[in-house]
DNA sequence: CTGAAAGCGCTTACAG
DNA sequence: CTGAAAGCGCTTACAG
């Protein structure tokens, strides 16, 4: 395998002098480094990461951490857009997923392994707690959660009281009033505020229109098409019999949709249901949502950390807002 | 940052001792292994996997790689199998999106870079070109391909042609005769095997009960939702009639439904959709399906590159052939 | 503009 | 069973 010296014995320089000039750093002259370029690449040569990080200390690499398990398709999109603009930059993406909750001890040792493997740590709507938090403070290295807000980091979300209030007004509006709130996990010990607060903007907007949200109609669902599923026979068995779901995401919706059918319900006539996200499928569904573009969140979230990395960590903890758009399909109508 | 001389110093003992210790390397008295692990706990100790790279010329990860922009599902089940396994190794898991096609001097630039980077490469459903298994050869390290037959490198795959004849066959027993195949890449200028393979299955089936595939009932498409509603699009406008469509893959077979039902057609009673993979949506729209595990696909591709991480490459380029069902749902029923 | 050399944090023969 | 030391392939003051 062609190392720097190789190059530096062709090209009849020092490797400090490769080193400078493939890396582009000023006090190489144009010939030298035109002359090393072209030597390096005939040679195939490509500098070891792991041999630069020793005395660098940077590995070229961010990691991006999902819970493992959890509803797949928001952690895919956030990654696909982070590892789009991190590979652009020449950056390697390592992917750890964790377990989610409880298994706390394991998560803290977790970040122990990471902070020697990556320059940078991306974190995909994963709860933490004060100590999690800590502890990545400690690594000291920039870190980005994208999904909710995590007290003490920075993160790139959407408004989540907002979009509860959007697609709880989408549905009023339509002349709705008995409407369930599918979303919330009862098992939550780690205060993840992304449930919740749309739930709040639910409540917001029912009550701003003189409906006291009746606590029957909300039923707990964690972001997947299981859950929803679940959250619908739920609401079956209490008999209670809303005219419109608000599932907290669309694959939530989708197993409301799936399961109101079984039933016998048909969709929009029977029964209206508004998810979150837009997720890539929801048009096949004709799912009514509140889009947000979150491949753009990872995005972002990816291009700030390469921005701390280069102008080094501002040790901020702002709270970038993306924007949300409702997306009005044929999953919601006025009730029959 | 703690390093391996400060374990050593609070031990009193070598790095060399240490670094024995912590590996389970044999030539330690369990005394001294012990005191040496509980003060590496203590001081929250982590070997650098840089550092180790070094001298022993293993980074400790493994590279995945899949097509950029081609249908998601697939490879992102076929990573998380995968990096299931690899991570409960210790391996750090390196994701690749590499762009598909023509860019073929991009691909084989980015194997010189992988070289350095990880021990062992997974490769999803990518074509390759002779050049670039020569290439993948050069870097000496074990490689496995989840999917398509690559001549020179060991596969974990279904049997594609098999695939094709079970889901014909399964029409074909229900009556159908007028069967479409939704599938091929008319622009794949590298030999990708699975979607003609599984149409070769779809020939003999039916040639098998006497019937000569009508060309005019082959429409192509990729791996994607929307080729599949394209796809049928295209069978609208041909004005052929088929009772029941094979699609290559079950997003493509979702696609399909998609338009047709948006053409007025009802599943099953109009037409019979089947697809391939068993999707974890699949269940939601009824979808029949030539089912396979893509998840453990990825981890025995995982597994068998870990064998050849200890026991050393042994060139072999062997194929695994995993097993497929058939999953009838609701998309399919007896022609009108 | 260029080079010699120290050093990054490990691992591994080699000695004892 | 244990340690001293060389070496892995780079980068970066320091000198010139």
């Amino acid at each position: 395998m062609t190392g720097i010296v190789d190059v530096a014995a062709r090209a009849g320089v020092s490797v400090a002098t490769v080193s400078r000039a493939l890396r582009g750093l000023p006090g190489v002259s144009d010939a030298t480094r035109e002359q090393v370029r072209k030597i390096a690449a005939e040679l195939g040569y490509v500098a070891s990461p792991s041999a630069a990080a020793l005395p660098t200390g940077r590995t070229g690499a961010v990691g991006v951490v999902s819970p493992v398990a959890r509803g797949g398709w928001y952690f895919t999109a956030v990654s696909q857009g982070a590892q789009e603009v991190l590979n652009a930059q020449g950056y390697d993406v390592l992917r750890y997923d964790v377990s989610d909750v409880a298994t706390n001890r394991y998560r803290v040792f977790d970040m122990q392994l990471l902070r020697k493997r990556v320059d940078a740590l991306l974190i995909t709507s994963l709860p933490l707690t004060p100590d999690e938090v800590e502890a990545l403070h400690a690594m000291n290295r920039p870190v980005m959660v994208v999904g909710p807000i995590v007290p003490g980091l920075p993160s790139v979300r959407i408004d989540d009281v907002a979009v509860g209030r959007i697609a709880t007004e989408h549905l009023i509006k339509l002349g709705h009033r008995d409407i369930a709130f599918a979303g919330g996990d009862p098992d939550d010990r780690l205060g993840f505020p992304v449930s919740p607060d749309r739930r709040i903007g639910y409540v917001e907007a029912l009550r701003e229109v003189g409906v006291e949200p009746d606590p029957d109609l909300t039923v707990p669902a964690v972001f997947t098409v299981e859950a929803g599923v679940a959250a619908f026979a739920e609401l079956w068995e209490r008999r209670v019999k809303p005219t419109a779901v608000f599932a907290v995401s669309d694959e939530v919706a989708m197993g409301v949709m799936y399961e109101a059918n079984r039933r016998g319900l048909r969709i929009p006539e029977d029964l209206s249901v508004v998810g979150v996200d837009d997720h890539d499928m929801s048009w096949l569904f004709g799912l009514t949502t509140v889009a947000q573009d979150v491949r753009e969140e990872g995005r972002i979230a990816a291009r700030t950390l390469l921005e701390q990395l280069t102008a080094g960590i501002n040790g901020e903890t702002s709270v970038t807002t993306v924007e949300t758009k409702l997306v009005v399909r044929s999953s919601t109508a006025p009730p029959a």
